[in-house]
DNA sequence: ATAATAAATGAGACTTATTCTCATTTATTG
DNA sequence: CAATAAATGAGAATAAGTCTCATTTATTAT
C-alpha cells in the first residue's frame, strides 16, 4: 500500500514526501468519492489543512485525483488510478452518499458519438465527460435508516 | 416579463414581493446558466446580498431554479421553466462558460433504459440525471479571444 | 554518505462565499 | 383597512479554501 503510492508519485515526477503519501493512503481506503472532511478525519493531524489542499492540487495536476461538487455543495474527491475504470454518479438526495456506477458498452459508444456532434456544432473540443444521476436510496443504503 | 414573473410566483403559492420580481427578471434575461456574480451585477444593490441567497433558496424549492457548480467551484443558476426542455452542460475550461446543449432523442432513451437498470441494482429511485461534457471552445467562444 | 539547493510543509492569518440574526418593512387576508 | 404572518436589509458570524513565511525535508551531485 505504502509501496504504490510512493509509485504514483515517483512515476509522475513529484517528490515522495510523507504528506503526500499519507493522503494516497487514505484516498486508498474507500473506491467511492469521499469529502474533504472524510479525509482529514482519517489523517487525524497528521497532515496540515493548508498541505492536504496543497496535496490534493499536485495530486490533480498529475491527473491522479478528480474532484467535483456533490448537489449539496460539498467538494468530494476520488482516485482516478490506471485500472480505474471510466465511470460515473448516482447521488443519494436523503443522506448524501455517492456511488461509482459504469453503464453499457452500447450506452458509452452511442454517447461518444453525441459528444462529437456537439464539437462539431459548438467548435469544442470536449475531452472529459460524466453522467450524474439524482435519487435516492429506496431502503439498503449504507447511511440512511 | 414583469407580468410572468409574478405568474410564476403566484402559480406556486409564495408571496408576490418586489426582490423575488427582480431576481426571477435578472434570471430571464439570459439563457445560459449564469452566476452569483452575474445576477448580483445585474441587480446593483437593489436586492440585498441576504435576501438574494433567500431568493434563490426560494426559487429552488418551488423547482423553478436549478443551482450546480462548475467545474473552477463557482455556483451557477439557471430557470426551469416549463417550456425548458430537458437538457445538458458544456464547460469551457478556458474562459468559464457553460452552454446548455440539448441530445438526441434516441440518446436519451437509451439513457433512461441505463437508468432503469441502475435503479434496480442500486435500488435507487432516479428523478433527474444531466450529462456534463469537459473541454474547451476552440475559437469562437464569447469570452475567450 | 553528505552538503548544497530547491521544494515542500506547518501554523495560523486572511479571504470570500454563504448563512444567520434581529429589528423593520411589506404582502396577504378577512 | 387593520391585523398578522412572512419577507427583507444590514451587517455579524461561519466555514471552506488560500496565502505567507519561517522551518523542515527530499533530491542531487560530489
Amino acid at each position: 500500500m505504502s509501496e504504490s503510492s510512493r509509485k504514483i508519485l515517483s512515476d509522475n515526477n513529484v517528490s515522495v514526501t510523507n504528506p503526500r503519501i499519507l493522503v494516497l493512503e487514505a484516498l486508498m481506503e474507500s473506491q467511492n468519492p469521499q469529502t474533504i472532511d472524510d479525509l482529514q478525519k482519517k489523517l487525524e493531524n497528521k497532515v496540515a489543512k493548508s498541505t492536504l489542499y496543497r496535496v490534493l492540487g499536485d495530486l490533480k495536476k498529475i491527473n491522479v485525483l478528480h474532484e467535483f461538487t456533490s448537489p449539496d455543495n460539498i467538494t468530494v474527491v476520488e482516485l482516478l488510478l490506471h485500472d480505474t475504470e471510466h465511470h460515473h454518479h448516482l447521488f443519494c438526495g436523503d443522506c448524501g452518499e455517492i456511488i461509482d456506477v459504469s453503464l453499457s458498452n452500447e450506452f458509452e459508444k452511442l454517447l461518444s458519438v453525441e459528444i462529437k456532434k456537439i464539437e462539431r456544432k459548438f467548435n469544442f473540443q470536449i475531452n472529459d465527460h460524466r453522467v450524474e444521476m439524482f435519487g435516492t436510496c429506496t431502503d439498503q443504503c449504507s447511511n440512511c435508516k
